[in-house]
DNA sequence: GTCTATAATATGATAGAC
DNA sequence: GTCTATCATATTATAGAC
């Protein structure tokens, strides 16, 4: 049904775990800690990332701890070491989405201009979009399904976000420095037009035969979003 | 984990099957014949519109088909006697899905006038997306899976379409009557604009605190969008 | 911290009576 | 066509050795 990853077998490259010879000192030095933490938090962050990618592409259901354990090189019971069970793994991945994620929108400033802005943050948005359509797809299906999860942490802070840029834009308006427009929709109109490049992905390539990868493509889309939001289609 | 539907037992309504009295025709008369045929489409009409709630919700593995058949008041049995697998019945779930999701772009057309064809084709997915969000949802979700069973089937009819209405709109730019705009990244926000909507409600929600189910936000969204894709928000 | 079992459960699907 | 079992399997999670 759905495409599933293949499970393929783990390669075991068992990072060569030189054995301690014996009568050596059991208390671990200062830059042996160091190591191991640094070991601990890498296989924690290449869990993260397997998971991320896979969640984001199979859900939730459609994911299993095998699969993400094989991508991640890891064993399905190391994994549940590291992270007691599914749901965890899973809040872990949304948790670490968020921070990549409310970024680019904290920039505008009432300073700015506001074509500079709106140029500018269409740039991030549709970078972000090339550069991690994972965590794109993944806060999609999570606000999809009712954000079951975020929601009870991403609600009040997001509001606030916005409502902050909503006066910034509004400022902007009233300064004539802008047509008015609901500044919501503005936002929305922002967000949704940029993510549909890595969310429709699948899309945008059987239609437009190519994706944000290609250069040239990237280049093409941003200067017609800048437009589009800038001037609309109207003749002038 | 993820919200869960609940599986509450499904109420034993069963429409009282009047039995056929002893010695009474075995043969059954031709309205008898429709009146179950009826009962058999209006069976599996329900079912399919249970299943396409949950699994536009919950996802095809979040979704169980015990959870279907307990929505459509139906035996998990009696569900596997109409539908003979779950992939059988996802797939017809989206069958039906294209169908409402190919029709609006289809009326553009070079006769029009393309301020009152893009106005109109704002409103009409607008539309879309307040009255069957969970079919916009669904379409969404198998897009960013990869869209594993629509593509096959969906890619050449949708290219095609698109081809042909990219067409029509570089004649309406040929002719003076647009702003020169790369065609298909008008199509693009066009759908990404409107369908944000219903696959991003609860986000839409909870930044501005209202849905289109409330026709005044209804109508002030369709107004921003509409004077956003026209106009732009430079001022003039 | 990592492994090999293995328990516990959910769920898709079938058999066979009526 | 609808029902009551029941099977078969996948998958989460744990126990306990090393």
């Amino acid at each position: 049904m759905t495409d599933q990853p293949p499970v393929s077998p783990r390669k075991r490259l068992t990072a060569s775990k030189t054995p301690r010879p014996k009568g050596a000192a059991r208390v671990p030095s200062a830059s042996a800690q160091d190591r191991r933490l640094r070991m601990i938090e890498s296989k924690r962050a290449s869990i993260l990332q397997a998971a991320l990618e896979l969640f984001s592409r199979f859900g939730l259901h459609g994911t299993s701890l095998d699969q993400v354990a094989t991508q991640a090189d890891v064993s399905k019971t190391n994994l549940l070491y590291y992270f007691g069970n599914k749901e965890e793994l899973y809040t872990n991945v949304l948790r670490q989405l968020l921070e990549v994620w409310l970024q680019p929108l904290q920039a505008f400033s009432v300073e700015q201009d506001p074509v500079e802005a709106i140029r500018d943050y269409l740039r991030v948005k549709l970078e972000l979009s090339r550069d991690h359509p994972a965590e794109s797809r993944l806060f999609c299906m999570e606000i999809m399904q009712g954000a079951p999860l975020l929601l009870g942490e991403l609600q009040q802070p997001l509001h606030d976000l916005v409502e902050n840029k909503v006066a910034v834009i509004q400022t902007w308006i009233d300064a004539g420095k802008l047509a008015p427009i609901a500044p919501h929709h503005l936002i929305f109109s922002l967000w949704a037009t940029t993510q549909h490049y890595a969310d429709f992905r699948v899309q945008v390539e059987a239609v437009a035969g190519k994706t944000l990868d290609d250069p040239a493509f990237f280049e093409e889309t941003l200067k017609s979003l800048q437009a589009l939001i800038l001037d609309g289609v109207r003749p002038r």
